[in-house]
DNA sequence: GTCTAGATGAAA
DNA sequence: TTCATCTAGACA
């Protein structure tokens, strides 16, 4: 499946069939890519998800066209990056938590200040400051920018589907999927 | 204006 | 378990 074909399926599947794919970023500092290992689902009758109401400024990249870039600012200290589903105008995305380092490990180190691999981006936070995903990169669109996506070649990894980490609203809905045991994914 | 929860991470 | 650190968005 290419990534204009993944980006087109339903948010669901979207979380799930992002797994395998490798996200790279070309930035000034080189070039640093992982492999998507753990992501969480956010749609637009979801209470726990950013466009649950209205469209609002810091919202609007969410409903903006499939493969757009969402950056927010989360707890003021952290940020998190999703990428956008569904046609423009409606607003659901897939979170990235967690990304098997693959490419430029050691400018992630160094972004990270961190030597451990499996601690390098294992969180939504640090796949953020390890790629090198800034706040201005909030409404890039993926394969059309400095920001890559390439769909997986071989066959089907096995997914495990379990809640979301971190919210209290709409806690029960299974909507995070992450590659069965991979040592990459963020814990909690 | 005032309130509150929050899609986190690191340290202790 | 605590803390750092703060904003978007709801409601009045």
């Amino acid at each position: 499946m290419s990534v204009e074909e993944i980006l087109s399926l339903p948010t669901l599947e979207v979380a799930k069939a992002l797994l395998g794919c490798r996200l790279i970023h070309a930035s000034e500092e080189g070039l640093t890519s992982g492999i998507i290992v753990e992501t969480e689902a956010y749609l637009r009758d979801d209470p726990a998800s950013h466009s649950f109401r209205k469209m609002t400024a810091r919202t609007a990249p969410m409903f903006d066209k499939a493969g757009t870039i969402y950056v927010y600012q989360i707890y003021g200290v952290h940020f998190c990056a999703n990428i956008t589903t569904n046609e423009t105008g409606i607003g659901e995305a897939v979170l990235l938590r967690a990304l098997q380092p693959v490419e430029g490990i050691e400018i992630m180190q160094k972004r990270r200040k961190n030597t451990d691999i499996k601690s390098l981006c294992s969180g939504p936070g640090k796949l953020v400051e390890a790629m090198g995903i800034k706040k201005t990169m909030n409404n890039w669109v993926v394969n059309e920018s400095p920001i890559q996506l390439i769909a997986p070649a071989g066959n089907n990894p096995e997914v495990h589907i379990t809640t979301r980490i971190g919210i209290t609203l709409a806690k029960d809905l299974n909507y995070r999927f992450y590659l069965k045991n991979n040592p990459f994914i963020s814990r909690k």
